[in-house]
DNA sequence: AACTGAGACAACCGCGTACAA
DNA sequence: GTTGTACGCGGTTGTCTCAGT
């Protein structure tokens, strides 16, 4: 297609020529004013390289210009010629084995695709790097580390040993990437600061101890997975909220309009459960899997930095890596940007395929009254549990500052637009994001709030799909039937009690203040009903 | 059918470096 | 040592295609 527009290019005369374009590779001082070809070469152009390489071998690229009549400059020349001309270049996708031996070269390298292309013959540098920053680009999508694990290993043991004998550039090269992404992260951080109050989505500067204690962190697994944070992430920041709406302001027909449960409730949820900030148990890593949208109003002129600040936008850590602290016992879930992503790109990581892999995963909504009414006993065991223990989870108490810092940090992420918010507690809660399957007890929690009315019961369930539906969830506004299913639902992983308070908020009966919400990290979704807000 | 977003690919641009005059 | 030229490299942008809505 695209040759064949090239060729009509042939005919026509390029409309593409730019006036007086000197030849910016030195013109030979001729001083002359050059008329320079831009754009697709035709096959023509290609033919006349060709024949003036064959004669004049490579090299002396701007000859080819004066001597070949040729209206391209040099270096478009050599790089025509390398890219596309040159004999023994190999065309086609990658093979998987070229594949992993790019990673594994970048592993080893970072961006040094002409060192990279050596390593591939027939491959040149520009067709790795496109390659790459595609990969990059899926895989930052994904949430998936930039490395597979089984890359990353030896490549690190490598990195190291050529830091030692790299000297200098060895040893900057390492931390490449991941200078880089904060180097960018600060680019959005300036370019926010200058339009305050337009785009209050995007997240403070990383702290610099954090930073230092991911470098300490990383120091196994330093050149895994920082994926390079360019601009477009600010759209991607955005996109990166939408596995954790709350269906209760799914639709705003449902229970409070958004805008009333932003002001009204957000501070109250914000004030009444106070969760420490998971970076005070661990690293930030962990604690940035869940996070999503604010309940704030979205005022963020408050907004201080805070050290979480990193977690939507950077990096999904190579997870065997990283030093989990106490928040939780299975390994974090990668970095997700949408429902949608992580069903496209389904993860490799071991709890996904176990969700995935899961039975009751398949969207249906009759799996998840089974899958409830499963878990109800199980539930009822965990509900002892925990009321034998304690009605609030240890150390979850957070004092004055840290809900201060947490509100903040809610805020940093508020998306006035959107509706979802009241998932964002819930997703502070990095227990519930663990449990994953029937076969495991589902962590049923409840939080007190600073009112004695004032609780919060999260069921941390796997969640069929389409209980996540955007279209369902409206439907669902209606009195239709998916309501009664999903007040059956409730009915069931709730309680009664909760379940008609469920349904009198469906609709609009309620007289009680309750918010509910779905949260979901990947596969693990939860839900969780507010009450006494 | 029109629109949109993502992916793939090609080319350009700016900068750094090597080298000769 | 300085300057100009050629070249290589990496980042970025533009274009086209395709799939999904």
């Amino acid at each position: 297609m695209r040759r064949m527009k090239n060729e009509i290019e042939d005919e026509m005369l390029p409309n593409n020529m730019t006036e007086s374009q000197l030849n910016d590779e030195g013109n030979g001082g001729s001083g002359s004013i050059v008329v320079l070809k831009k754009g697709p070469w035709t096959s023509a152009e290609d033919a006349i390289l060709v024949d003036y390489v064959k004669k004049h071998g490579e090299g002396n690229w701007n000859a080819v210009q004066k001597h070949a009549g040729l209206s391209r400059c040099g270096k478009s020349c050599r790089l025509r010629w390398a890219n596309h001309l040159r004999p023994n270049l190999k065309k086609g996708a990658f093979t998987a084995q070229e594949e992993r031996l790019i990673t594994e070269l970048h592993a080893k390298m970072g961006n040094k695709w002409a060192r990279m292309s050596a390593h591939l013959p027939g491959r040149t540098d520009n067709e790795i790097k496109n390659y790459w920053n595609t990969r990059a680009k899926r895989r930052q999508r994904a949430g998936l580390p930039l490395y597979s694990p089984e890359v990353c290993s030896p490549a690190v043991q490598e990195s190291h040993q050529s830091q030692s004998t790299d000297g200098v550039n060895g040893g900057n090269k390492v931390h490449h990437d991941l200078l880089n992404s904060y180097e960018i992260h600060d680019a959005i951080i300036d370019s926010v600061k200058d339009n305050q109050g337009i785009s209050p989505y995007v997240p403070e500067p990383p702290d610099i101890s954090d930073y230092n204690n991911m470098l300490k962190g990383l120091d196994s697994s330093q050149y895994c997975n920082f994926t390079s944070s360019t601009s477009p992430n600010h759209k991607r920041l955005r996109e990166s909220t939408m596995p954790f709406f709350g269906s209760s302001c799914m639709s705003t027909n449902l229970f409070y309009p958004f805008d009333h449960i932003r002001a009204n409730t957000s501070d109250k949820i914000a004030q009444s459960f106070g969760m420490q900030s998971p970076l005070d148990h661990g690293p930030s890593l962990h604690s940035s899997m869940c996070y999503s949208h604010s309940l704030s109003n979205g005022n963020s002129s408050t907004s201080k930095p805070t050290s979480e600040a990193v977690k939507l936008e950077l990096p999904s850590l190579q997870y065997p890596e990283i030093d989990l602290g106490s928040w939780g016992t299975s390994p974090p879930l990668p970095l997700l940007d949408s429902v949608d992503d992580f069903i496209k790109y389904p993860t490799p990581i071991s709890t996904m395929e176990s969700d995935c892999s899961s039975p009751q995963n398949n969207g249906l909504l009759d799996a998840l009254v089974y899958q409830a009414k499963t878990m109800s006993s199980s539930k009822k065991h965990y509900s002892d549990e925990i009321s034998n223990s304690s009605t609030a989870i240890p150390g979850h108490r957070a004092d004055s500052s840290t809900l201060n810092m947490y509100e903040t940090e809610l805020e940093d992420y508020a998306d006035p637009v959107s509706p979802f918010g009241a998932t964002s507690i819930l997703n502070e809660c990095p227990v519930i994001a663990n449990a994953n399957s029937l076969d495991e007890t589902p962590l049923d929690q409840t939080f007190n709030g600073n009112s004695e009315n004032q609780t919060m019961s999260v069921l941390n369930i796997t969640w069929p799909d389409i209980l996540l539906d955007e279209d369902w969830l409206q439907q669902d506004s209606g009195n239709g039937k998916n309501q009664t299913i999903t007040t059956d639902a409730m009915s069931t992983l709730f309680g009664d009690d909760l379940a008609t308070d469920y349904k009198h908020m469906t609709d609009g009966t309620s007289k009680s203040s309750q918010v509910w919400g779905f949260g979901s990290c990947a596969r693990n979704h939860s839900a969780f009903c507010l009450s006494g807000v």
